[in-house]
RNA sequence: GUCCCCUUCGUCUAGUGGCCCAGGACACCGCCCUCUCACGGCGGUAACAGGGGUUCGAAUCCCCUAGGGGACGCCA
């Protein structure tokens, strides 16, 4: 089973314990953007050797974050325990060929061996105590694991197109453990087997691997395989500069679609989190696929930033067409005001939407701004805007009434004519009508132009929702 | 503790010896637009972690210190 080395090949092998989290997805994105960059293949491995942590639900949750992403991976999906018994075969060959050995060695023994070690100040390498000796003084009743035979001396070197050089001494590597007592695969052996079997010729991971990655040389060089290229990259910390993990903060990226971000502004953020493209800043996807490469990749840990997150997405919403977003929007106004959205509800936020992006900047608030448009008479008005209907203003409301019951072009142009000259005919500004008047019909002190509301409420609701106001002043 | 990595405005970053008394973006503050709130436009505050070298010249090269992060499992 050769590497195929006419193209380049990444993955993104992510261990099905929760949701996928947001370092796990830049790291995906970035492996998507190079792979697509390089006309490559991006390919998807779920580690789950660790059974009793591993989730069919964890699994899916990984899918569908990466589907939402837009981020599709070619080939079919590889499960790693499925491959343990390949695993196992090179864990064979390696004894056969005296580049690994059993060790007798217990748990208890091992923790023994390494208190030691701590208390005299020593590394708390494994100290090689079967390597040499002979089998045949095992312990009886001990299942033995298999450890590669480090090299004692020298160095490896990690050529990482984002760290650099880096230069690891070989007495810092021990020889660590390739096969469990109980015959499973340890982790760094089944990378490294599975890279070599999908063909992988480029590693983008977290730079917490970084070192992992002088280890898993040890194992490609036993088997005289070719060493694909690595690139660490930083990981992502949060506000207060620690890492973001699944215990520290970490949300998953199912978290950012309920919070109402769009997943091409997640993935300009993410993208923009420790790459750059001089000063550029909103990065479509194709020219992401364009510029990305390695050599733009930063060295240094990024926090994550919301404010950024949410200006970038305000920016999205404004480019994404009326009917997606009405369509993203529908299901959360209903869950919203608790009934179901008719059709000329649905034209109402259509007609309405463009009045309404440039206000939100999540589809969170652009579901709570559009909510009027189709909220049931009467309105509940926001404490606010019951402080803008005085008695006054209620009065006023009532005169304009007859004023725009009178107007034949219902449209935002002629009824802004007619507020205006109504406004000046009373001596007063605009804003003194003007402001009743959105409180009347959006139920709200702020919305889109209350001309453009208007027309988009229709003559109709209009005045229906004048009445109420109206009416509700005779009462109270 | 040992090893590895990192360090430019509050945040993301540009910058690879002179174009930088450091540029862009977000955030923040003003002004403009204006029926409200946004959007948009204009302007502003704000950084080379500290100390030594090298050099005619350093954010850029070297060394040290400090701070931060990561790795040291029969977890992945």
């Amino acid at each position: 089973m050769p590497a195929d080395t006419s193209g380049v090949v990444c993955r993104f092998a992510p261990s099905p314990t929760g949701f996928l989290h947001i370092g796990g997805a830049r790291t995906a994105l970035f492996n998507w953007l190079y792979a697509r960059h390089h006309g490559g293949k991006f390919r998807l491995r779920i580690e789950d050797t660790d059974r009793a942590r591993s989730t069919p639900e964890a699994v899916e949750a990984i899918l569908d974050g990466l589907s939402w992403l837009g981020l599709e991976w070619d080939n079919e999906v590889v499960y790693q325990f499925s491959r343990a018994a390949r695993h196992a075969e090179v864990a064979r060959k390696l004894l056969a060929e005296g580049k690994a050995y059993y060790c007798y060695c217990t748990p208890q023994e091992l923790e023994e061996m390494r208190a030691k070690a701590k208390a005299e100040g020593r590394s708390a390498l494994y100290d090689r105590r079967w390597r040499d000796r002979d089998p045949k003084e095992a312990p009886p009743g001990v299942q033995p694991v298999v450890r590669i035979k480090a090299p004692l001396t020298g160095q490896t070197v990690i050529r990482d197109q984002v760290q650099g050089d880096v230069v690891i001494d070989n007495q810092q590597l021990d020889d660590m453990v390739l096969q469990r007592a109980d015959g499973t695969p340890v982790y760094m052996l089944s990378v490294v087997v599975d890279d070599y079997d999908m063909g992988v010729t480029h590693v983008i991971r977290g730079d917490d691997h970084l070192n992992n990655a002088a280890r898993q040389m040890m194992i490609i060089e036993a088997m005289g395989w070719p060493v694909p290229v690595y690139a660490h990259i930083p990981l992502i910390h949060g506000p207060d500069g620690a890492k973001l993990s699944k215990r520290h903060g970490a949300l998953g990226v199912d978290a950012y679609r309920d919070m109402g971000y769009l997943p091409e502004a997640l993935r300009n953020y993410l993208l923009r989190l420790g790459w750059s493209h001089g000063d550029e800043e909103v990065i479509s996807t194709e020219q992401a696929i364009a510029w990305f490469d390695l050599d733009a990749v930063g060295r240094s840990a990024a926090r994550f930033d919301f404010a950024k997150l949410a200006n970038l997405n305000g920016h999205y919403i404004r480019e994404t067409a009326n009917d997606r977003l009405v369509s993203l929007v529908l299901p959360r106004i209903e869950a919203a005001i608790g009934i179901a959205v008719d059709a000329s509800g649905r034209q109402r936020l259509l007609d309405g939407m463009d009045g309404l992006k440039p206000r939100a900047k999540t589809l969170v608030e652009l579901a709570e701004i559009a909510a009027f448009y189709v909220r049931p008479r009467p309105l509940k008005l926001a404490e606010a805007a019951e402080k803008q209907l005085d008695t006054a203003a209620r009065t006023r409301l009532g005169e304009l009434r007859q004023v725009l019951a009178a107007v034949h072009d219902w449209s935002a142009p002629a009824l802004e004519a007619a507020i205006r000259s109504a406004a000046e005919a009373a001596g007063v500004k605009l804003g003194a009508l003007a402001q009743p008047l959105r409180a009347a019909l959006t139920g709200s002190v702020t919305s889109p132009p209350i001309f453009e509301v208007m027309q988009v409420l229709g003559r109709l609701e209009t005045l229906g929702r004048l009445d109420d106001v109206c009416a509700g002043a005779k009462v109270g």
